[in-house]
DNA sequence: GACGCGCGTCCCATCATATGAGAAGCTAAA
DNA sequence: TTTAGCTTCTCATATGATGGGACGCGCGTC
């Protein structure tokens, strides 16, 4: 395995400590109390005492009223801000840059918001003719594969409410542009577990894209590969749609929503 | 007099340092640099260094692309590991999710800690316009419908506690600034036997709440069903009260806190 | 009631530990 | 190339964590 623990060297034997006292907190099932900490730990009765005051203090544990010690609120707290802060952008570019030199086309990482797509990163093949494309820039979800692909595999309800919102803007003559047309294409999307935008938004682009499904396996982005119609034949289609399955798995573990990096397929749940 | 301040005591330095790192990458809104750390926290670049490596291999911080720092994924599993613990926010759930059924608002389960309340839970209507709050945030007591629930069927010892430590923060113009108001306001809320929060946190969100009773009666929680002043009338509220008092009864049942589904009514003891 | 036991709290002399000055690297811009 | 700004690393020092041990409390047993 590819070892993410470079130096074992830095130490700070409080912090080893005090960590290894939430680690044992959080697998708990139950609230321990001062003596079983410490003798799970080793550490000396007044050490561990001094320790639990301070995480205490910080919130990091809390006591029952039975005076034993579970973990604090606080760990929630910076958790949640954790994830939040967390952009999926950082961890998915490596990826995307992955898939980028495989493919020899642009990628895009892109979220779905009301009934748009917005891009939050692009990424180009050195010698590519430049996509016009701008990061932040947004389309409307039924023209482009990755509002199909997330699209697809949202929940009914939800994806119920995107549909209402969208109003069929034709921009090229192939664009999808009734309500049942544009379910049947989300139908397919789900069973071979990509989506494709076929000219549906420039004349000339094809897109092949998937989601990238949370722990929850909810669709949170979804990441695409463009490139000129010729180029992107319908025969390379698989192939592509192959590398990019391998591409949102990776994403998926960084974001620690998969516990492993083997896991299932990423897509084709349903 | 019996101090309440539990312990200034205890102290060890390496640890507080290290949740002041935490606590600054939680509040930044961006990364930051090593530099920035040690400047922010006026340590030393090498100690800031040692630290950040040492909280990086316990995955409470990560590095971006570009060698900043930001809060890790360590500290979601942990903060999620601390609530589970509590199983009220699973048990309240279905309870909860009824409940955002029934008046079509916003609704959030949250606890006390120190004169604050931290929103635990949060479900919302398919269709609102979405809130901003944060599951995990908190809010000062004294403006929020969750704080003055709780605080109101506190024994009076341990809500003197409470009331001693707040700031009377001005949010709004309609904020309540004074302990008197407080105090007043509190003894309404025990005799109506909901809370009421009129733009006391935000202009225009009018949230009621009614506290969740263990076995010996006290509040170890609250529900609050928040929506848009003109949508949350008064008119409404004591319907909205009936359903938050049905709600909290099924939660304390689930919890094992009241023998039958029967019992009296959740509040009104005093 | 007295005793023993387990547990949490507290104090303080000792020395292991974290500390921080500073040098060395690294990268990007001038 | 130099400079500036940042990160990484080393090491002698004394600061700050350590843990032995005493104390007190509550509980169950004799």
């Amino acid at each position: 395995m590819r070892d993410t623990t470079p130096q074992g060297t830095y130490k700070v034997q409080a912090l080893d400590r005090a960590f290894a006292v939430l680690d044992l907190l959080g697998e708990s099932e139950t609230p321990l109390g001062l003596a079983q900490v410490a003798a799970s730990l080793q550490l000396h009765k007044s050490t561990a005492h001094r320790f639990l005051m301070v995480l205490e203090r910080h919130r990091m544990v809390e006591r029952t009223a039975n005076g034993k010690f579970r973990l604090g609120l606080r760990l929630f707290d910076l958790g949640n801000r954790a994830i939040e802060q967390y952009d999926l952008r950082d961890r998915a570019q490596p990826h995307l840059r992955r898939l980028v030199a495989e493919t020899e086309e642009t990628a895009h990482l892109a979220l779905l918001e009301a009934a748009r797509v917005i891009y939050i990163d692009k990424i180009e093949p050195t010698r590519a003719v430049r996509m016009i494309t701008r990061i932040g820039a947004s389309n409307p979800v039924h023209c482009t594969s990755v509002g199909k692909a997330i699209l697809a595999f949202l929940p009914p309800e939800r994806a119920a409410e995107v549909l209402r919102r969208i109003r069929f803007e034709r921009m090229t003559h192939r664009t999808i542009a009734t309500l049942e047309a544009l379910r049947v294409e989300l139908e397919k999307t789900r069973r071979r577990g990509y989506a494709v935008d076929d000219e549906e938004l420039e004349e000339g682009l094809r897109c092949i894209a998937v989601p990238v499904l949370d722990a929850q396996r909810l669709p949170v982005a979804a990441v695409s590969v463009s490139g000129p119609s010729f180029r992107v034949t319908a025969a390379k289609l698989p192939s592509i749609a192959n590398h990019l399955l391998q591409c949102v798995r990776g994403i998926s573990v960084d974001m620690g929503y998969m516990p492993t990096g083997r896991g299932a397929r990423a897509v084709a749940s349903a």
